[in-house]
DNA sequence: CAAGATAATGTTATAATATAACATTACGTT
DNA sequence: AACGTAATGTTATATTATAACATTATCTTG
C-alpha cells in the first residue's frame, strides 16, 4: 500500500468531529500499547483537548480547560503531556504559533508540512514525498543533513479563497 | 541575471567575518535610503547584534549587550527594531528557536530555506526555486494558497559531519 | 502480598519570551 | 519656530516554558 501522503485534509463542512477525535484517540490507544507506552487518563484528555479542533491548541488553553475539571493543573502538567504526546507522534508543535495540533496519523514518525489557512484557521497535514525529496536533494548538495524539518505554510485554504 | 539562491552559504573556517558585518550595514543602508525609511542609530546596533555571528542571537541577549552601552534599555526597544528590520528583509526570525539571523541577502523580500546545524550552530539560508516550486505546486493541487513559508531544516552542516 | 524501583504527576517557584499603553524625544516639513 | 509624525523611552503585565523537589501511582520481583 502506498503511504499515505495527506495526512489531515482540511475537513468539509459536514465533517463530524467527533469521529476524528474518537479515530485519533483509539489510535493512540493501540500504538501505546504496541509499544508498551501508558496513555494515562491525563495524557489522554489532554490529547484529546488537543483534537477538540482542527485548529492548533495553545498549551494554557489546556491548562484552563483542565483546571475546570481538577482542583488545579500548573503548567508542567501540560508542557509534560504534551511533550509525551509530540514524542510519540499524537501531536504536533507549530512552532510558528508556539501552539499544538493533533496528528492526522497518530503515531506516525515521519517528517509533516503544515498548512495553516489565516482565515478559518484550520490545519491541514501532509508528508509529502516531493517535498520531503527536493529538500533532501537540495540541502544534500551543500552536504548538509537533515536531521529535523519545520514547514509551516501560512495561507488560504481552498474554501476560505472561494468565499 | 540569475537569482541568487544561496543567499547565505555555510562559512569557511577562514572566512572574515567583518566584512560580512559591514557589508550587511551598508548594504541595510543603502536599500534604507532607496525606501525612504532611517535607519536610527538604534536600529543599526540592533542590525549589528544580529549580524555579530551567524548563529542566531535571542532578543534578550541583544538586550544585554543594549543595557551595557545605554542607561538602560527595556523589551520593546529591542522588539521595535527587530520588527523593523524583519519587516524590511534586513533580519529573519527562526520560528523553531524563538531567536533572530542576519539575512544573508539584506532587504530580500522572498522566502527562505534556513539550515541550521546542531553543532555548531550556524545558520545558511536558502532561496531555493526548486524547493518553493513543490511546495506551491504541491499546495496549489490542494486548492491552498501559500502567503507565508516557514521552513527551517535542522541537521548538521558538512563540517560538523566531517569531524 | 510486601518492598523496592521506576514512572507519572503534583507543587512551588521562577525563567524566558513578548506586548500593551502611554509619555517623551527626535526629526522632517512648512 | 510651530506643527505633525515617527521613533524611542518607560512601566507594567501577558504569555510561554522549565527547574527542582515532593508525592503518588504503577510495575516488578522476591
Amino acid at each position: 500500500m502506498e503511504r499515505k501522503q495527506i495526512l489531515a485534509p482540511f475537513k468539509s463542512t459536514n465533517h463530524v468531529h467527533s469521529h476524528c477525535m474518537k479515530s485519533a484517540l483509539t489510535k493512540a490507544e493501540t500504538v501505546c500499547r504496541s509499544r508498551g507506552l501508558r496513555l494515562t487518563r491525563l495524557r489522554r484528555r489532554v490529547l484529546e483537548l488537543v483534537w477538540g479542533s482542527h485548529e492548533p491548541v495553545k498549551a494554557y488553553e489546556i491548562l484552563e480547560h483542565l483546571g475546570k475539571e481538577r482542583k488545579r493543573a500548573a503548567p508542567p502538567t501540560v508542557y509534560r503531556a504534551l511533550d509525551f504526546l509530540q514524542g510519540e507522534g499524537f501531536v504536533h508543535r507549530i512552532e510558528s504559533m508556539n501552539a499544538y495540533i493533533g496528528c492526522g496519523e497518530p503515531g506516525h514518525q515521519g517528517a509533516s508540512q503544515f498548512l495553516i489557512c489565516q482565515e478559518c484557521g484550520e490545519v491541514a497535514e501532509l508528508d509529502d514525498d516531493e517535498i520531503l525529496a527536493v529538500i533532501l536533494r537540495k540541502t544534500e548538495r551543500l552536504g548538509f543533513h537533515v536531521d529535523d524539518q519545520t514547514v509551516e505554510l501560512k495561507g488560504l485554504c481552498k474554501s476560505c479563497r472561494s468565499v
